[in-house]
RNA sequence: CGGGGCGUAGCGCAGUUUGGUUAGCGCGCUUGGUUCGGGACCAAGAGGUCGCCGGUUCGAAUCCGGCCGCCCCGACCA
């Protein structure tokens, strides 16, 4: 491509809508705009990225195996009727009517299609198993996009579905998109972690997230620097400090005038937060819960909903007090008629402890958990915090961002059950087929590159994803256009993705150009050096730069792209 | 959904508090000339229903009411 002929419309300067760095510099090298909250066109280079990054997925989902299809995004009610989830995907997914009035949805993800594919074409384990796959746009009505393209409603997105007829044959095919998923972000150029995590409200039991770890990320990880442990903070398990030693030998309940906060009560008693009982009330359905949690930890609302088994809200002060008649700040385990009380086990064996006392300006003192009060059961549902020790190793955990870019589930028989997936196996009956569902955000892999990749010039591309491998740049076109020209020919010839800078502008500008796009080597084509037979090449990541001879720079460059793609690939 | 901010030329902004007649500035764009290793210079131009609707007023970008859109924080989320 001649970059007097392409458009790649730069900005130079920061749109005022962006605040994150992928959003910006995605805006400001004219890889993207915006069409709405949360909708994006692409652009000629963003989609050329967007493209090589489908190309790597691809290649590495045929390879295990997986065979690729297209399917609507115009999809039918009664097929998330019959799952459920047109019900519970509530106000997230894009619904419509047609004009018969019959109810329809644009699909924010495909399990139900791909199992309607299965039930209606499957018959036998002799069919088995399948592993089949589609890229394409889903949407989802997402509260508040943001971020950019990192967050938002109308996304591209790969997933695959497998179907196996044993629990051992989901356990191959997950542990197949495992490894196509990390040489996939591998490819891609990514830093990233594979983290435990939570398989929400997709159903089914075991499940991995792949993270790229970025301040931008909206995803919290829990990692041990040493033995390697990292899940996502919805799950992540760690052992919290004890609990030190109460100064509250005796149960007596002690006047706390206006003291409600567990700072206030830590203060006001003198005592640790980490021997305070935090009472909060949670709706399961239309019941109240109290749910018991130590002072200096947070309830991590994910674990206390898979508790639960259901969706679970805080109750509002309002109704605390309608149901107990005190002030959240005050309610307390004990004498209360909750509908049960579950408790976070690191606060198992808890003696000497500080609850509400269900009336005003009182707590009680003094409190053996497991004696004074009818603990329903003892559940993990606390965040983990930043300096807790591992669990495997002891060392202290650490928190990060993360950002994710790929999901694998296995998702059982979830949706096999509920919409009849069954296929006939070798003893004649009748099995329902286990199925599991693997997703990545192409978009995401863009995202998540230009977050990690970038400095104040611009981004920085792994060159496996680079918009261009090479920019052949003249300091002045009019000097050496003829020898430029020849160049940029051989290095088609040699399979190079290339662009040739060929505009009658200042040096400067198509450097910052250049580097604002971030295509990972730069050819400098200059009358200078061309007398000395020379070209010069610098390296976008480090800046780094040298020569070589102009009579075999075809070959030179080749042979560096080749380089730099194994080498980009090779990291983790 | 709660809180905050913004909407004026393609982009970034000033002007709005205190209403006043041709609505400015920088970048970009067009034409001509000069320049050419880090976002060049000179000259001449083009470009705006001031988000939308209604109201107040002799007069509204500016005041009042309503609506729409966008961003950020939080809540939510496979």
């Amino acid at each position: 491509m001649k970059w007097s002929k392409a458009f790649i419309p730069t900005l130079k300067e920061d749109p005022k809508e962006a605040e994150s760095a992928s959003h910006k510099l995605l805006l400001r090298g004219g890889f993207v705009r915006q069409h709405q909250s949360g909708v994006y066109i692409f652009l000629p280079l963003g989609w050329k990225i967007m493209l090589k990054i489908i190309n790597i997925v691809r290649e590495e989902m045929n390879r295990i195996g997986a065979q690729e299809m297209l399917l609507p995004s115009l999809t039918a009610s009664e097929l998330w009727e019959e799952s459920g989830r047109w019900e519970s995907f509530g106000s997230d997914m894009f619904r419509l009517k047609d004009r018969k009035d019959k109810d329809m949805a644009l699909a924010p993800t495909h399990e139900e299609i791909m199992a309607d594919i299965a039930r209606n074409s499957i018959r036998s384990y002799r069919d088995l198993p399948q592993i089949w796959y589609q890229i394409q746009t889903k949407f989802r009505d997402e509260p508040r996009p943001r971020s950019g393209i990192l967050r938002v409603r109308e996304f591209i997105m790969k997933d695959s579905y497998s179907f196996d007829t044993s629990w051992e044959g989901l356990d191959e095919s997950y542990e197949k998109h495992r490894e196509a998923y990390i040489r996939i972000f591998k490819r891609s150029g990514l830093r990233f972690r594979v983290v435990r995590a939570s398989s929400g409200l997709m159903g089914g039991s075991a499940s991995e997230e792949f993270m790229v770890p970025s301040p931008a990320g909206e995803d919290v990880l829990a990692v041990c620097d040493n033995c390697g442990y990292a899940a996502n903070l919805e799950v992540a398990k760690g052992i919290p400090d004890p609990i030190p030693e109460s100064p509250f030998k005796k149960r007596e309940k002690v006047h706390t005038p206006d003291v409600k906060s567990v700072e206030e009560v830590s203060a006001f008693l003198k005592v640790s937060p980490s021997l305070i009982v935090k009472s909060l009330v949670y709706m399961v359905g239309d019941d109240p819960y109290l749910v018991l949690i130590r002072g200096d930890h947070d309830v991590n609302e994910a674990k206390l909903s898979s508790a639960f088994g259901g969706e679970v809200r805080l109750a509002e002060p309002g109704e605390v007090m309608d149901l107990f008649g005190v002030q959240v700040g005050f309610v307390g385990p004990i004498g209360i008629k909750a509908k049960g009380i579950i408790a976070d086990l690191a606060l198992k064996g808890g003696r000497g402890m500080v609850v509400g006392a269900n009336e005003e300006d009182h707590h009680i003192v003094g409190v053996n958990l497991e004696e004074d009060i009818e603990i329903s059961r003892f559940e993990d549902i606390r965040s983990v915090k930043e300096g807790d020790k591992c669990e495997n190793c002891g060392s202290p955990l650490r928190i990060e961002k993360a950002i994710e870019v790929g999901h694998i589930f296995k998702l059982g028989t979830r949706y096999s059950e509920s919409m009849g997936v069954y296929y006939t196996a070798q003893d004649g009956s009748r099995k329902p087929i286990i199925m599991g569902s693997y997703g990545i955000g192409i978009g995401r892999i863009m995202a998540a590159a230009c977050e990690i990749y970038h400095d104040e010039k611009g981004i920085s591309w792994p060159i496996n994803i680079a918009p261009y491998e090479v920019v052949l740049l003249e300091i002045d076109h009019r000097k050496t256009g003829d020898r430029a020209g020849e160049l940029y020919e051989d290095l088609l010839k040699r399979g190079v993705d290339v662009i040739w800078d060929d505009r009658d502008a200042g040096a400067g500008f198509k450097f910052k150009d250049a580097e604002l796009i971030g295509i990972p080597i730069i050819a400098v084509i200059s009358e200078r050096k061309l007398k000395e037979g020379k070209l010069e090449i610098q390296f976008r990541r480090d800046g780094q730069s040298m020569d070589v001879n102009f009579d075999e720079a075809g070959a030179a460059i080749a042979e560096i792209v080749r380089e730099l793609k194994e080498k980009d690939a090779g990291r983790t």
